[in-house]
DNA sequence: AAGTGAAGCGGAGCGATGCTCCACTTAGTA
DNA sequence: TACTAAGTGGAGCATCGCTCCGCTTCACTT
């Protein structure tokens, strides 16, 4: 189950050729989609645009999730294995979390709908809430005890409640000059924030 | 335009009578169903439990907001008076706040749907987004402010910013034991706090 | 090169839903 | 009672998710 279904994964290279060929033509086609029309676009559309049949992303990506899921890949990777690296290189463990999800922050809001999806209780998009949190939750786990064994940030906030706080936040039209979550988040670590004791 | 025709408004007197108790009819099956089913509910579903034709309500709220306005218009109504009382009457503006907030929350999170409408990006929700703020921006503007003034948080935080972040936590399935907006909230809250002069 | 079987494909089609349109019904009045 | 306009209901159209199945194409064998 854990090993060779689910989600994305890269191109099992088992299949034939065409078939391997028209999966790269629908992550390409999709991805242009989500960026103008949102992760909710029609699948006729991402197909048209693609120039296959429904059944053909369906039979590649069996939910949408999956779809979403293979598109953002990389970066939600790229996001999960910069947590280390954050916690290695910055001046303190509550900068690193602060870096990382400024890092989370960016990803979510360049993705049009990402985050509404994320959220919402629509069955369709469960799967892709699951594999966020597979991938995410341990960084941000291991990122919030570090701060929290320093000191920064005083304990008690799981790790789960907080990515998904962050994931709320960022839900809603985007480019609004009056609501930045950004800011919000400031607030939020700031209230996270251990009084340094003396 | 915003003196007699927008949103729910108390039911207009100069109508037929059958009109007038067929607007309470579907008052009263759309409230039953969003309580099951959300208020994103297919409102051949509150035809069917009001025994009317699907016109029917779409002449008496046109839009989807109107109709989840007016079921609600009470509640929103006694969260925007309950404002200058709280200021009234508790310990300090940072607690009136605080309280108004908890009543805020403690509305979105028993409305099945509720704050995901109010921040879906779908058109459909746009004027009951407008009607929360229109009703509800100036009550936390001035307990915000009151706030300020005492000292009791830090300035420059945005009423439009702050409601909006609100709203953004509650949103996603209800009763996940995982998840508390209300914990994270608080935390927004102690950020908010200024730590008192000397 | 031709043959063959299965993997892969496309799109018609079904059900659900939002919303509209218009022929019919009924309340209120004369 | 008869009339008329306000009110009503549901058929109907469009969109979208998802499935089903007959046709096409690849890859391998001889």
């Amino acid at each position: 189950m854990t090993t060779d279904s689910p989600a994305g994964k890269s191109p099992p290279p088992g299949k034939r050729a065409d078939a391997r060929r028209n999966r790269e033509t629908v992550l390409a086609a999709a991805a242009e989609v989500f960026v103008t029309s949102g992760v909710d676009a029609p699948i006729r559309q991402i197909a048209a645009r693609a120039g296959v049949g429904m059944a053909t992303i369906y039979r590649h990506f069996p939910t949408r999730a999956d779809l979403v899921t293979a598109v953002y890949r990389h970066q939600i990777e790229a996001c999960a294995e910069a947590g280390p690296n954050l916690l290695a290189s910055a001046d303190s463990p509550f900068d690193a979390l602060r870096e990382w999800i400024d890092l989370f922050v960016a990803f979510l809001v360049t993705k049009h709908g990402l985050a509404d999806a994320l959220q919402s209780d629509n069955d369709r998009f469960a799967a892709l809430h699951d594999y966020f949190l597979d991938r995410l939750l341990p960084v941000c786990a291991e990122l919030l005890e570090a701060a929290v064994e320093a000191g920064d940030i005083r304990p008690g906030t799981q790790p789960y409640e907080l990515m998904r706080g962050i994931g709320n936040l960022c839900i809603g039209r985007d480019n609004d000059p009056r609501y930045d979550p950004r800011r919000l988040i400031a607030l939020l670590l700031q209230g996270l924030r251990q009084p340094h004791a003396s």
